[in-house]
DNA sequence: AAGATGACTAGGT
DNA sequence: GACCTAGCCATCT
């Protein structure tokens, strides 16, 4: 396990419900904001790994980006049980509940 | 080594 | 806003 992987998986679990990160901020935070794909390839990788909230990871616009309907609709369901707001059938509100890893006031 | 793939992202038109 | 292009990096073939 890379220590990338090992962080993307913190990152994700530390995800707290009702909130989502940009595949972006993931990468960010587990220490590359490039690694955008290195995220996709470790879902890929975890896909098989139950306990890890992996829908609470969308794409910068906030989109659901998994293919497939029936993927999509599982991954909604799950995020609005949480209290996820959507802007659209399969886009979250980023404005509001977009998560950046702390609940610091940017206001200033 | 080279080519193709992927749940991406930012910039230009 | 939709479409295309360039950049990114690990993985698989």
């Amino acid at each position: 396990m890379q220590p990338f992987t090992a962080q993307v998986v913190e990152v994700i679990k530390a995800i707290p419900a009702g909130k989502v990160m940009t595949y972006g901020q993931v990468a960010a935070a587990a220490g590359s904001s490039r690694a955008a794909r290195r995220v996709v390839w470790v879902l890929h990788s975890l896909s098989e790994a139950h306990g890890l909230p992996w829908h609470r990871v969308v794409n910068a616009k906030g989109e659901i980006a998994l293919p497939g309907d029936e993927a999509r609709f599982t991954q909604r369901a799950l995020l609005e049980e949480e209290g996820v707001l959507f802007d659209g059938d399969y886009r979250v509100d980023l404005v509001q509940c977009r998560w950046d890893g702390g609940d610091r006031e940017k206001d200033g």
